[in-house]
DNA sequence: CTTAGTGCAAAACATTTGCATTTAT
DNA sequence: ATAAATGCAAATGTTTTGCACTAAG
């Protein structure tokens, strides 16, 4: 039970614009697969199937979750390929690939990237709005030139539930 | 974004007071070692060679720095050595270890922990000071109830030489 | 003596790479 | 036909673990 009051927050956190079709943004699996053509890339399985499962789903996904959910359909897609192609589409600029801990990294479209506070005791991800770190960003910018890039390695910590308990 | 004059900042930054004898806070070597005693643990070579490398620098030092530095007067120490006494004497609150980035996880002091910010791309990692995390620290409490540990994790961006240049 | 601690080899884990083969164009 | 992409095996880098042996108490 750790309820602090804090003082009252400098911004307001809108809860979760429930936007369920993230094709808008810049691409669907076919316009990324025209960009790779036209960058005289190849249109494989492999590739489109990994778009699929990326579009498919916002969630936190390792290349080991890509991996399995790919083999499904496709059993003979080696996990090599998959980071293979998630560093290309990443040189692309479609997804991102974020930090959250002590495991494996985790992609997204970069659409949908965003900061994490990761409890380090149960491993819950807390998605944060970019204005949790508009305070550090300015100040950090001030003080050292430094301009942070607060979505790439998750900011640790005690979730609600775990802030109480003991060290381990 | 990359806002070249920000607003004021909220609080100042004090240098660098030069505590250059981190044996103030807690613990000499041979008061950890009388601490292990007392545990029911025993003094060995490898423990007081690793607490005395520990003790007389606050570099940031890799399992492997340390190895090598130990291994300069007692060439058997073993690196899996090295890890076990790095994690029993964390589990004794003598010292912590934070990740900087991709690679291997550094070690210090616990009285001389602190936050870093690192540069993604030239890697080079700044000392911040606890301040410059105050506000994220109560925002992410009022909004979250998450309790955050700026110190574990570095926040990843570009440092001042690199933030103009190429992405890679 | 007793058992905590060690050295070594091997495993674990996430990721990358070399290379011969397949396949989209 | 040609070069991009793949599958596989092997290597990478960091850390952990199993186990027989050494040494601190």
């Amino acid at each position: 039970m750790a309820d602090q009051h804090p003082d009252a927050p400098t911004w307001s956190y809108a809860p979760d614009m429930s936007q369920a079709a993230p094709a808008t943004s810049s691409a669907s699996v076919e316009t990324v697969l025209a960009q790779l053509r036209a960058r005289g890339g190849r249109v494989t399985t492999a590739r489109r199937r990994l778009l699929q499962a990326l579009f498919e789903s916002s969630e936190h996904r390792t290349a080991e979750d890509l991996a399995a959910e790919i083999q499904e359909l496709a059993p003979d897609v080696h996990i090599s390929t998959i980071y293979r192609n998630l560093d290309e589409l990443e040189r692309l600029g479609v997804l991102v690939h974020a930090h959250l801990g002590h495991g494996p990294a985790t992609y997204h479209l970069s659409s949908v990237a965003h900061s994490h506070l990761v409890c380090e005791r149960c491993g819950v991800a807390i998605e944060a709005p970019d204005e949790l770190f508009r305070g550090l960003a300015v100040d950090a910018q001030a003080h050292f030139g430094f301009t942070i890039d607060p979505r790439h390695f998750a900011v640790l910590g005690r979730c609600k539930d775990c802030s109480g308990d003991t060290p381990a």
